[in-house]
DNA sequence: CTCGATGCAAAAGATTTGCACCCGA
DNA sequence: TCGGGTGCAAATCTTTTGCATCGAG
């Protein structure tokens, strides 16, 4: 890794180490223990990101971080409640390419919305 | 439909039938012959996704719609040149709801980030 | 005529940036 | 020590909202 490893930086990863759902900055701001600006959050996880520790994906204009373990994964949101599901990855099939066999697939972003037991009353 | 088909409402689906790439608010808004208010540009196109006549999907914090068609599509976005192509609809195999099978579905999104043909140089 | 639609301005929300000071390696 | 990291403030970018006026049905 090319970076140091700052207090900040410790305390970010550890908060996306426990919690097992996508966060956004703002969430991780409020949870750290130890206040640290919240363009701090933004610039470490801007870091994490390059270097592959953590996926983003976006919600409504809200990008929000999750950890990378050793299975890439999806998430599902509850349109209710807000709250997010973990689902495994389908592996892409590239035979869906049709005519642009030649694109050179880096990363893929799957999101699905619904409602979770507790919203559909 | 629960709405008045007015000039800008016109102006802007055929702008959307027209290129068949998604297409953010401020890109309809410059490509509009009429100007019109970027507020209404966002007005409608919120109005049309609450009536299934375009959809979303996010890219860096920023919203793009496009037409809905008879058949649901994704994309792929080249992160080199950012154009964006067409992808069909693997429909999503509700067997990965795993412990979540009362989670219910009503939408999905998905995104597959590379690099096109002219960009992988 | 009536109520929804738009122009316009201003606010709100998310993220980025500049700069001086601080601290990890 | 030294160059990267952070605090802090301000700017930027995207989207939303309030209100008076306008226009489609």
């Amino acid at each position: 890794m090319k970076f140091r490893l700052t207090k900040s930086r410790e305390m970010i990863l550890n908060l996306l180490n426990n919690k097992q759902k996508p966060l956004n900055a703002e969430m991780i701001y409020e949870l750290l223990d130890e206040k640290i600006y919240l363009s701090t959050v933004y610039r470490n996880l801007e870091l994490f990101l390059e270097n592959n520790l953590v996926s983003r994906l976006f919600i409504n204009n809200t990008a929000y971080y999750y950890i990378n373990k050793t299975d890439h994964k999806h998430f599902m949101v509850c349109l209710g409640c807000h709250d997010m599901f973990e689902i495994p990855c389908s592996h892409f099939d590239e035979g869906l390419l049709g005519d642009h066999q030649d694109f050179k697939i880096s990363s893929h972003e799957l999101t699905v919305y619904g409602y979770c037991s507790s919203c559909q009353l």
